[in-house]
DNA sequence: GTGAAAGCGCTAACAT
DNA sequence: ATGTTAGCGCTTTCAC
């Protein structure tokens, strides 16, 4: 396929290419006559501008990339469609990456968004791997936004939740109604999301003289199987809890299905709690308690503070957002 | 933020940038030793290689355009992360964009992906508004594979479901299980979805001396708040359906909630199937029946088929992804 | 095996 | 208000 350049319209128009840049970036020094004129070429042969042409010239684009662990996700994929949402409105656009979680992956992606000259990255950090490209990031000077994550060695931009209240709001709750033995399930140290829940959730127990137990904590990385199988062994050994606090709405869901075919009711044997506030969350039987965080705001927040960065050399930020309980009878 | 250039390792090296951008495109007529001293001195001062400045040259790229309706609906989100699979794999990566269904939107993402000189675009359309922009991609001979729906009007790529048959499964299925009164729940005529799945379901229906009625079928464009609302009136007034065939398994699971807040019993009461098979589909109680769609595959499948016409003007093909029925409990 | 020169499409600087 | 020239970083062509 063949795009039309600039000259072609000049010669056209019968002026040169230069006078057609102008005029196509609504820039001063033309004539309304002729810019009408060229504009109205353009438009009739389909002309559409080289952003790679322009960018070369420039150095200036509006490209950023958004690396994420996994867009099927529901979780992320909210997050990405706050960035998308974001990015639009400032008229910049998206070269995705999903690193599910590895490592290498996540350095190749960045690797990737500088071979694209892209302006800036949103990334979503798989946790607990060590900061390498992080810290060479911030040495480069490379405008970046984390998302969720954060690195407590790392001081950047970054848009997430308060963890901390998510926790301890979620602890207090159950306290609240009576539960003593509550089983912390889902997630693994290491990981700034999972450790600030598990201090906000710990502080509410001593703050009612109770304290977490190893036995009560099931650590592993979080998807519907894994959870699912987690929690079938559990509930095939004798309890030690009376109410689950679950990392996220997905491990909680999996939980549920556990549960129901152990012919336990919930919330009369068993409490259980997510985090994420997923959609299904509210669709499932029992409705699942869960604090609800503002995803879609989180990407676009995120990206704003991105752009700001980019255009306006904003200094760095951190944005906590507020998470929300939302009661449903799970608990 | 400064990228070296090809310029500076060849000063470095003692050689010309000709000779630099040769060994680094591991093209011949470059001593072993000399490709080798350029390759060191590109990894020692960080040089990523400028695509877009290389295109700008060689009018190649490794980017596609993914235009797709809402990545964060679990059906696309699932999609894209197959187109993502795919394009990993051969090199490419991807641009995109989230229309919202909204027609103008995918036209502006159309030229957007123009400007960015991408290869090649996924694209699910917004059925049922016209076909004009694909037919302006079809007369440009510009590479583009259509995902999931399709236009009668339009010859072109396209990677889908054998939709008449997952309208026809459930049907039958419906009907063997004794339901009679079946209401088609979501979706509205036009939309090739939609279409082939309503045919295939009638057809059933007459196989066995039955008709659709008016009465019978609830058009709506899904979501998840629509499906509830819509379910809610139905159940109000005096039912006039033994079993719901719904749409996609988003409008099921919005259903059932509608369903189970009025203490109707599944299947007992009202029997319930969906299509899709997301990840909620076995969460839920009961588990519901519904039809699995290879939904990743079809991404990467759209992905392959893309590539394959931008690399080898591999002839249009149309691919049809076989639906499975999966039995649970909800019939 | 290596280098010099030209040009992809665009825009900035300078001229008229 | 408009045109000329040069150059962004890369690759291709042609010369040595």
């Amino acid at each position: 396929m063949n795009y039309p350049t600039i000259k072609e319209i000049a010669s056209i128009a019968g002026v040169s290419a230069n006078t057609v840049s102008r005029a196509l970036r609504d820039e001063s020094g033309v004539s309304p006559e002729t810019r009408q004129l060229i504009k109205k070429i353009a438009n009739q042969i389909g002309y559409e501008r080289n952003v790679l042409a322009s960018h070369l010239r420039t150095r200036q684009n509006r490209t950023i990339g958004a690396i994420i662990i996994d867009n099927s996700n529901p979780f992320y994929a909210e997050v990405l469609k706050g960035i998308e949402t974001g990015c639009k409105a400032r008229g910049y656009q998206i070269l995705i990456y999903n690193t599910q979680g590895d490592y290498a992956m996540e350095e190749q992606a960045i690797r990737l968004m500088f071979s694209y000259r892209v302006r800036g990255i949103i990334i979503d950090p798989v946790p607990n791997r060590g900061e390498d490209h992080l810290r060479l990031l911030q040495e480069r000077k490379f405008p970046f936004v984390l998302a969720s994550h954060y690195s407590p060695e790392i001081r950047a931009n970054w848009v997430g939740y308060d963890d901390y209240q998510v926790g301890n709001t979620l602890g207090e709750f159950l306290i609240g109604k009576g539960h003593e033995e509550i089983l912390f399930f889902g997630g693994y140290p290491g990981d700034s999301t999972y450790d600030d829940r598990f201090a906000g959730f710990s502080a509410a127990l001593r703050s009612h003289g109770l304290e977490p137990r190893p036995e009560q904590v099931a650590n592993f990385q979080v998807d519907s199987d894994a959870a699912y199988r987690r929690m079938k062994l559990l509930l095939a050994s004798p309890r030690k809890f009376t109410a689950i606090l679950a990392y996220n709405d997905v491990a909680a869901l999996a939980a549920l299905k556990a549960i129901k075919e152990e012919s336990l009711r919930i919330p009369d044997d068993l409490a259980l709690a997510g985090v994420d506030n997923i959609t299904m969350a509210d669709l499932v039987e029992p409705g699942l308690t869960t604090m609800h965080l503002p995803k879609q705001e989180a990407g676009q927040v995120a990206a704003e503070l991105l752009i700001d960065c980019i255009e306006n050399h904003a200094p760095d930020r951190r944005i906590v957002l507020k998470p929300n309980l939302i009661v449903r009878s799970s608990v």
